[in-house]
Formats: C-alpha cells, sequence, structure tokens
DNA sequence: AGGCGCATGTAAACTGTTACATGATTCG
DNA sequence: CGAATCATGTAACAGTTTACATGCGCCT
C-alpha cells in the first residue's frame, strides 16, 4: 500500500526484464591483476601465482586455483593468448600474453580512479585489547611482530633495488615495466617501514600508559 | 599402485574417522573482531556495524549482514549476553556484553601471535601500468589518491587525540581500552602518512623517468 | 623410495557482500 | 510526502581458499 513498497516492487521487475540482456559478466578485480601482471612480461599461470606470492602479496594474491579458471576466461574473451612451451619439469607450460585488445582494456582500467584498499589487519584487531594485558606480554607480541617487518622490509628493497637496474635497460617497454613494479615495491618498503615505526610507537605508549597507571 | 597414492587414500580414510567429533565450529575472525569490539564496551549489532565502518575501517570492516548472525551464535555459545534498550528511533535495541567466559576466550586469543594482513589495493594493482601510461595522466591520478588520504589522516588523528583524552578517566577499565583503540588510530595516521609520502614519491619518479626517456 | 618443486586443473567449503524485507521516527 | 537515520534480520550470490587429482624430473 506504501508508495515505498510499490517502488521496490517496480524495481524488481524491471531487474527481471533487465536480467536477460545481460549475459556477460563484468571482469573481476583479479582478472584485471593477471592482466595487469602479463603486461610486466608474458607469463604461465604459474609464473602468476609465484609472482603475486613474492612480489606483489602486500598489495594483491590469490592462489593458482582462482588463477587457472580466471586465464581460461581472460582466453576466451580473446584478451590473452598463449604459447605451449615444454618445460623440464612437469607438464608443457602455458605462456600467455597479452592481445591488443586485452592491452586496451586494461589500460582502460588504469585509467579509472582507484577503489579503496581493504584491509583485513589481524594485528591491530588484538591491539584492540592490549590495554587489558600485562604490558610485558603486549610488548613481547609487538616485538615478534616487528621483527617479521624489518624482515620484509629488507625484501621489498631488495625488490626495488632491482627493478631501478632494469628501468636502466635500452627496451622501452621494459623500463615502462620496471618503473611500475620500483613503485610497488617502494610501497612495500613503506608499508613496512610505518609498521616498524607504529610497533615502536606501541611498547612506548604501553610502557608509558602502566607506567603511569600503577606508579 | 604408488605409495603416495596410498598415503593420499590413508588420509582421507583418517578424516572420516575424526570427522564425527568435530561437531562445533571454529571462530571465524569476524567474531574475534566482535568480541574485541565488545570489550571496549557493551554495544548493539548497529553500534558494531558503526564502529568497524567509522573507527576500525582501516584494518577491519565487515557489513551488518555478517554481524547480527555471528553475535546470534557467540550468544548461543554463551559468550555474550544482551539486554534489550527501547530505541527512540526504530526497533528496540540488543545491547551485547561479553561473559565472563565470552572476555577469557577473546583474551586466551589475543595472546596468540596475530596472523599476517591481507590487503586488495587497487591502487597499486593500477600503479603496476603507471610507466604504460603519460605521465600526466598517472600524476593526476596519484594526486587524487593523495588527496584522499590526507583527509583521512585527519579523521584518524582526531580519533588519536579523542582516546588519548579518555585514557585520562578515572576508570581503569575504560582507560585500558582507550589505549587500545588510540594505538589503531595511531596506526591510521602511520598509513595515511606512508601512502602520502609514497604518492609523491611516486610522481616525483614518473617526472624523472619521463625527463629521462624523452629529453 | 620418497619428498620436493614444477605445472595444470577441478570441486567443495567457507566468507563476505548485495539485495531483499520490515518498520518506526525525524526532518525538510 | 518522501528521504534519511535508526534497527534488526534473511537469502541469494560472488569470490577465494582448501583440498582433491594427476604426473614428470631431480635430489638424497
Amino acid at each position: 500500500m506504501t508508495t515505498k513498497r510499490e517502488i521496490q516492487l517496480e524495481r524488481s521487475k524491471q531487474s527481471k526484464h533487465t536480467k536477460q540482456p545481460k549475459q556477460s559478466k563484468q571482469f573481476t578485480m583479479c582478472q584485471y591483476a593477471i592482466l595487469a601482471s602479463l603486461a610486466q612480461e608474458p607469463r604461465s599461470g604459474y609464473d602468476i601465482a609465484q609472482w603475486f606470492a613474492f612480489v606483489t602479496k602486500h598489495f594483491w594474491s590469490v592462489g593458482h586455483s582462482s588463477i587457472y579458471p580466471a586465464l581460461a576466461d581472460l582466453e576466451q574473451r580473446g584478451l590473452v593468448e598463449y604459447t605451449e612451451v615444454p618445460s623440464e619439469q612437469g607438464p608443457t607450460r602455458k605462456v600467455y600474453h597479452l592481445t591488443p585488445s586485452g592491452t586496451e582494456m586494461l589500460m582502460e582500467w588504469v585509467e579509472l580512479p582507484a577503489a579503496d584498499a581493504e584491509v583485513r589487519d589481524e594485528q591491530l584487531v588484538k591491539a584492540l585489547c592490549y590495554g587489558f594485558l600485562p604490558p610485558e606480554r603486549a610488548i613481547a607480541l609487538l616485538r615478534m611482530a616487528r621483527a617479521r617487518h624489518v624482515e620484509r622490509k629488507a625484501h621489498y628493497e631488495e625488490l626495488a633495488r632491482r627493478r631501478e637496474e632494469e628501468e636502466r635497460t635500452g627496451d622501452p617497454h621494459k623500463a615502462a615495466a620496471a618503473l611500475g613494479q620500483r613503485l610497488t615495491a617502494r610501497r612495500g618498503v613503506g608499508v613496512q617501514e610505518s609498521y616498524i615505526a607504529w610497533c615502536d610507537e606501541a611498547i612506548a605508549a604501553i610502557e608509558e600508559f602502566h607506567a603511569q597507571h600503577n606508579y
């Protein structure tokens, strides 16, 4: 009876009408990430998985079981193609590369403003409760976290150094790809540095808090 | 025929045998986050959703449709209880608070070392391709991103300031809760600061790159 | 002989989002 | 009168992870 309800009913009818022309689904973020990976250089599904795990883990990572179906879909839509290359170990590799329309689609997407980053950081959920923990326990946990981030910082610094070298090769495509990768590696360094600084700040804050509350 | 296969078959048999005693599922991260939220102060499902959206968005966030079933499950297991409080607007609020066993379970979990943070940052996937974009386009995109992070930095600074004040109240529980929240707000500030610094670095790197490649 | 890294894929299970569903009160 | 906020919940859907499945070659 209410107008609100009528609007909702109207909407549902419309959506049913417009359902049919919508056959081909949109691309997933995962697929754009794969295109971006292939824009750097041709790679197999296995290579992409390794690259996600070792190079882009601080901002993007999916397992191989998401990559293989995504590649198959991109291939069907003509955005990537592959050449079979025999491997010394294991089955023949399918080395994928971007097609012109794949490059076009990727660059169109790259020019769009990015959505907000999504973060799930268990450490900070726990940090919410560090005020309730005996200070030495909380500090011990923060020191462990700090050590992990120091290690990772070194990893991204190493990556950034390598890409910077690659930028000075003659090939303009390789240089442009290396620039992009260097930027993300530098972000990795920054993320780890700011986390290390936070651990130090948190340790100091907890010490100060307990010094003041039971002097 | 292979021994490997036999091991796998063995394993699958074992898992079938041990399946039955496993009746009650483990808690999800989401549920621990809700417990951590309630450790700060009693809240309704709606409150928790608001709090996730405005206070913990930089490290944890789920929609209300995940929160209500999670709360119902926690209640059934005796980790939280609620009291119905009439609201001026809308249905009666169910204000949840931790039970002693809920507090215990939370603190046990908090003392465990945290898993790695999971991040999905579209911006950095796009940054991988910024070497292929005309420099002024890439720089324009980075400037937009920078502006967003400047805004957010101010938001977390404001939150940190408020919690710091709360730490100086007489109530020791409130003060301890405020400490935890201040730590996470400070992390928010650090995250935004390092992102702003990265945007500046990236803009400079792109300018330099193009100056050198077509001088 | 067995474990590990390479290499590809599929299926079930889990987790979370979007949309659906309802309804009171306040404000313009 | 409609939009927005408060307030609770469910159902369908999407995306990912874990486990399943297979098999070669190298190393110990």
